[in-house]
DNA sequence: ACGCTTGTCAACCTCTTGGTTGAGTACGAA
DNA sequence: TTCGTACTCAACCAAGAGGTTGACAAGCGT
């Protein structure tokens, strides 16, 4: 795949890979920790997992046989950052429809007219 | 696909349609508008944007033979919010595993060890 | 009424994705 | 050294995504 925002994106499309994220957030884990509450192969799993770290979002470092894999927070101030832009230029927008409107409003005040 | 949080993160996984809602942003366009840039056909931006309406960031309204297209700036709230309360927590862990670190590195200052 | 523009629908193709099973590697414990 | 645990790699499969082309509907302008 191509870009860095479209791998984080789209890594977090899936709701495993979202649920696993959320589990991260409160505490490092090995991959069969992680496997434990879903019903799917622990092969599936790791592949989410390979899916998270191509993205960036998680590390996995080696501890015996064990993989405990930890969440990386920074990769989300990429995608805070690419949201808020284009959410703030939507939202002044929208505000400035919102004075305009109010503006006709008030122009027409005086003459019964509000279609 | 399921969930809206799902539909809204993997219609923004394609480079081709983070860059439609960047020009939405400003204002906005007709469909044959929004395909201009592309080397794509038009069905394949019409696509596009059916995935981006299903998800919610954007709405269609009829203005004669024209399809303007809108973008909904509410639904990146649902993304915020979902990425803030993650990093949030993995931040906060991070920094307390600073204090720890450094709680350790003042216990051991006077025995000269510092691994 | 006719044609041009705008956009969608449908069928099709290819590549990717999420899942499977089976085999193999690496390591600690006995 | 042999066994069990933890994980990955490889081959395979069904379903979905992104693209194509072709046909069609809906409106405006002449």
């Amino acid at each position: 795949m191509a870009d860095e925002l479209s791998k984080v994106f789209a890594a977090l499309a899936d709701p495993t890979r979202r649920d696993i994220v959320a589990r991260l957030a409160s505490g490092d884990a090995t991959v069969t920790q992680l496997a434990a509450p879903y019903e799917v192969s622990v092969q599936a799993i790791s592949k989410h997992l390979r899916v998270l770290e191509d993205a960036g979002l998680v590390t996995k470092t080696k501890e015996a046989q064990r993989r405990p894999v930890h969440l990386e927070a920074e990769v989300f101030d990429l995608m805070t950052k690419w949201i808020e832009r284009y959410r703030q230029q939507a939202e002044q927008r929208y505000q400035r429809l919102d004075a305009v409107l109010a503006e006709l409003t008030e122009e027409n005040e005086g003459k019964g007219q509000a279609s």
